[in-house]
DNA sequence: TCTGGGGTCCTCCATCGA
DNA sequence: TCTGTCGATGGAGGACCC
């Protein structure tokens, strides 16, 4: 879910489509569709009893946030990335419910087929929602881009019991703001020739790019709206909030976006982090946790065939303050125990000692897998990848437990109990 | 209220070599 | 030889997204 869904509606209820009546929707073959609720409608459907419940799934640890929550439960005033501790006070008769990754994956799956059936431009944001360009469906199905939007929202209802909301515009990001106002279960065209009228009232924090920090730098210059931003001159908007987002959101505020729909994005970066249950200050245990991390991070790269050049960790220290030290190694690597030296290393070197709530280790710099250069430099590596891509075939045979590196097997839970995969917004 | 996890992008600054 | 400049690159941190 965006954030749009929490922008005022009522004034654009006369884009909603109703039925079978919607405005015209006349040059505006973007489509933006978004799962209502996704993760907690797919526990539901999973668990039928539930569905007169209010539901929250997320964290269920100390330090959890919510990740969904279904309509019932945001009656009570629960949000998504709201801490899962705040959520059991406003709902205490709520379910609570640890987020299943592999679920909501294979419903998503299923979801991005049904779009991929009406054009092969779909460019996935997330699990649960997706960009469409329908412009050459139209004629083939002999349909305009609204009754493309119904017809996908009665299929993904009917294939997997769950809802989802359509945005209908001229652009990107029309399209988006569009479904977040119609939701849930909604649909909402945004004419071509009412756009500014759309957007103009809009608030700030509606621009997409504008978040809390941005928009109090545009509050303080007495910047409200999305026409305000429209009608400020290039360089003072430079001025507040710097060249490039200036320029960003100086278009969309003027209904400019002419970003086309990119089916497929590659990925600039892999890592892993994790919140502990209680903060840490001993060294050997952040260690171990910087082992656990860079295990995962080069199992993903050579799962995707990738490597990376540069190993950068993240800290964040009991009062939140966060840091990140990064060392660019001279040849890309996938393997484990490289990952794991140069964190280790940064660790040791970089970061002051502290009470430490969070841990993390990224991989940056990807490139393809192998290339020439890597066999010639990396032979004192060689083996340990051969070790490593062994045990993660060894892995998906018998379970992510059936081969750990010998310090991490005697360790017990260090983390914040689920691991929680990013909320809908 | 008390703040997860996995990412991207931007800005600013330092360094280095031409 | 010294100094200044410029572009490329790396590193850190902040803001934002879902």
């Amino acid at each position: 879910m965006g954030r749009s869904a929490n922008l005022p509606r009522g004034r654009v209820d006369r884009f909603r489509a109703r039925g079978d009546a919607w405005p015209d929707d006349t040059g505006c073959p973007m489509l933006h569709v978004d799962m209502d609720a996704f993760y907690a409608s797919v526990e539901i459907r999973h668990r039928p009893e539930l569905a007169d419940r209010p539901v929250v799934v997320g964290g269920t640890a100390n330090r959890g946030v919510v990740a969904s929550a279904n309509y019932l439960a945001r009656e009570f005033g629960v949000r998504s990335a709201m801490p899962t501790a705040h959520a059991r006070r406003l709902a205490p008769h709520a379910v609570f419910i640890p987020p299943d990754f592999a679920r909501y994956q294979e419903v998503s799956r299923g979801v991005m087929a049904i779009f991929r059936d009406v054009t092969p431009l779909v460019e996935p944001l997330s699990l649960d929602e997706a960009f469409l360009d329908v412009s050459g469906a139209l004629k083939r199905m002999r349909a305009t881009p609204a009754a493309i939007g119904q017809l996908i929202r009665a299929q993904v209802e009917e294939a997997f019991g769950v809802t989802c909301s359509v945005g209908v515009a001229p652009t990107k990001f029309l399209a988006k703001l569009a479904s977040g106002m119609c939701k849930p279960d909604g649909l909402m065209v945004v004419p071509r020739d009412e756009v500014l009228s759309f957007l103009h009232p809009l608030p700030v924090s509606a621009l997409w790019g504008v978040g809390e920090r941005t928009a109090e730098q545009l509050d303080r210059v007495g910047l409200a709206t999305v026409a305000d931003v429209a009608a400020t001159p290039l360089p003072r908007l430079r001025r507040v909030v710097g060249v490039a987002l200036a320029e960003h959101l100086h278009a969309l505020a003027r209904g400019h976006d002419d970003r086309p729909v990119v089916p497929s994005t590659r990925e600039k970066s892999i890592g892993a982090e994790e919140t502990f249950e209680v903060d840490h200050f001993d060294r050997e245990l952040l260690r171990r946790e910087l082992l656990r991390l860079s295990e995962r991070s080069a199992a993903t790269l050579r799962s995707r065939g990738l490597r990376g050049r540069t190993v950068s960790i993240k800290v964040r220290f009991a009062d939140f303050t966060t840091i990140t030290r990064s060392k660019t190694l001279r040849v890309a690597t996938d393997v484990t125990h490289e990952v794991y030296r140069t964190a280790s290393t940064l660790l040791d070197e970089q970061v002051p000692p502290g009470a430490v709530r969070l841990i993390g280790v990224r991989v940056e710099q990807l490139v393809e897998g192998d290339d020439g250069e890597q066999l010639m430099f990396d032979a004192p590596e060689r083996g340990w990848r051969e070790a490593e891509q062994a045990a993660d075939q060894a892995r998906s045979k018998f379970g992510r437990a059936a081969v750990r590196p010998a310090s991490l097997l005697d360790q017990g839970p260090t983390r914040s109990g689920t691991a929680v995969p990013r909320p809908e917004r």
